[in-house]
DNA sequence: GCATTTCGTTGAGAAAGTCAATGATTGAAT
DNA sequence: ATTCAATCATTGACTTTCTCAACGAAATGC
């Protein structure tokens, strides 16, 4: 019979298992600076030149509206970023990062990298430059 | 600055965001099996030739051991797997998938692919033979 | 104007992840 | 041989993440 298992050729599944080791790694590199995968996320697109919605980000982020305002309340509430009104459409809020977060996120990020090159140290040339172009095919399946 | 964000560069994130697309997919294609991915992948390894102990499974699934008895006890009760005693070390269960188990197996396959089929038939061809490489590197960081 | 939709928010519940402790059993070290 | 440490499955508690329904405020369509 088989030997090894199907599961082992299964894309979905070892796309599962390379999250779960990237999630842990990511979130072990970031408790340092008392965050997580999800709000480094929020973070990070916040400070983005047009800074997104709370729509946008549950969005992108693929998370329910709901899961979004955990998060920016968190991060409001350490000063990281701020819940601005827009004068366009005063029912969404634009999630902005601060002075004080950019530092914070910039130092993250760092600690997120090292954490991270390790894991991908172990491709080869040609499939860390495939990589990008794959995922963000899987992960966008219908042009965002 | 930077109009397109940082973190649509970032592998990590996007693995994660293609996998919560998986995932989701595949939840979906299996409700109707009464399976998740993760009760699946238990059923799909214990259908190995050599029946994986809860241990070998916890490992594989990078699950934690309870997670892996919860799992097999759904299972278990559903009548599509068995716990057996192993004579050479009474402290481990060896899961086997049962007769009833396989054809329920094969069918939850079939939906899953299809499920997942054309989320990778936006790859290219070559795009496509390259992934499973790439996700076994990072899914099993230290040979499996 | 009026109906419909969208946005953020609250709240509740299911699913998943994490950790500590325990009894039974094994393997190792004398 | 007998103790000692380690392993396995299990239980239980707790946190985090996911999913869904409802609601007030505001925008959009007609």
């Amino acid at each position: 019979m088989d030997t090894r298992s199907r599961l082992d050729d299964d894309p979905s599944f070892l796309l599962a298992r390379a999250n779960a080791v990237s999630v842990q790694a990511g979130n072990a590199a970031l408790a340092a600076h008392g965050l997580r995968v999800r709000s480094y996320a929020v973070l990070a697109l916040s400070a983005a030149a047009d800074a997104p919605t709370q729509r946008e980000l549950a969005d992108h982020l693929r998370l329910d509206p709901s899961q979004v305002v955990a998060l920016v309340d968190d991060l409001e509430a350490r000063g990281l970023v701020t819940r601005e009104p827009d004068p366009s459409d005063r029912r969404t809020r634009v999630v902005r990062i601060t002075r004080a977060g950019r530092p914070a996120l910039e130092a993250a990020e760092r600690d997120l990298r090292a954490a991270e090159s390790p894991l991908h140290d172990r491709l080869t040339p040609s499939q860390r430059a495939a990589l990008p172009g794959i995922l963000r095919a899987l992960a966008f399946p219908v042009e965002p």
